[in-house]
DNA sequence: TTGCAAATGCAACACTGTTGCAAATATTGG
DNA sequence: CCAATATTTGCAACAGTGTTGCATTTGCAA
């Protein structure tokens, strides 16, 4: 089904361990991980490795960096970014479980001209059904 | 034409030569600053006592702490810019500034059964115009 | 003026990301 | 299947950015 291979051998690009598994990792996520997380999750590889296969799978179109709010880069795989772009997320503050919800996306707002838009994200965070249950 | 010392005791905080020259340099600048641009700005300044001072202005208000796409902390005077609830900003992912838009919040979404609403943000990033005419 | 909390300067450290280079390896063509 | 070759890997060392601990100085108020 998944076959992680496939995906960088038509993107392109050698297919190696290091890819492979740095690869399915991104697409098993539900957040973006950080070169951190990463490393947290596959302790065997080597740390400069793991920066390298990050850009290579970001040069070849497989994933997105982006920059978090302390100013770390994170990483996704592309294929999940899309499909997780055109609806609102609720982010529960108390587990940190990211729920999809229905509601469409804020329709984009009028800028000062020379603007450019990229995008607009939502954020939506509480406390999800469950996690209200056990603290009412 | 309100002195910087003054601002500075109006916000509470201690009015020393090292805030003084930061944040006039801040309101002076015409984009956020980084560290660096103003350990070179301010050459005799300690690099840690910046670190602190700039912490300092974020922490009273008068200063705003934004990532930019590089992953590096900027720094702008938010002296004209109190009010930061009840409106939507815009974040330039280049230079990290934040600018605000006459833009009401959007309303807060249907949520499923069960979940309690925290609070609701916006993010809207994409190029300021002097950013954009930059790189065209 | 004096006392005290806050701010500063210095040294050392931690985290994130990069570069150079030799050894290992995935792919291509025979 | 095997050899040739361009990539990729692993290691060491480095660079930039931000933080912490602590002794000293300084703004401010009693």
């Amino acid at each position: 089904m998944s076959a992680t291979p496939d995906l960088l051998r038509a993107a392109g690009v050698k297919v190696t361990p290091g890819r492979v598994r740095v690869l399915a990792a991104l697409l098993a996520a539900a957040q973006p991980l950080s070169h951190a997380d990463l490393e947290a999750q596959l302790p065997d590889a080597d740390r400069v490795t793991l920066y390298r296969v990050l850009d290579s799978l970001v040069a070849c179109g497989l994933a997105l960096k982006a920059v978090d709010a302390r100013g770390v880069f994170r990483f996704s795989a592309s294929a999940t970014q899309r499909e997780h772009g055109g609806h609102v997320h609720f982010r529960c503050t108390d587990c940190g479980g990211v729920f999809c919800l229905k509601t469409s996306p804020p329709p984009p707002p009028k800028l000062p001209r020379g603007f450019r838009l990229g995008a607009v994200e939502m954020d939506v965070h509480g406390t999800c059904a469950q996690c209200a249950r056990r603290t009412p």
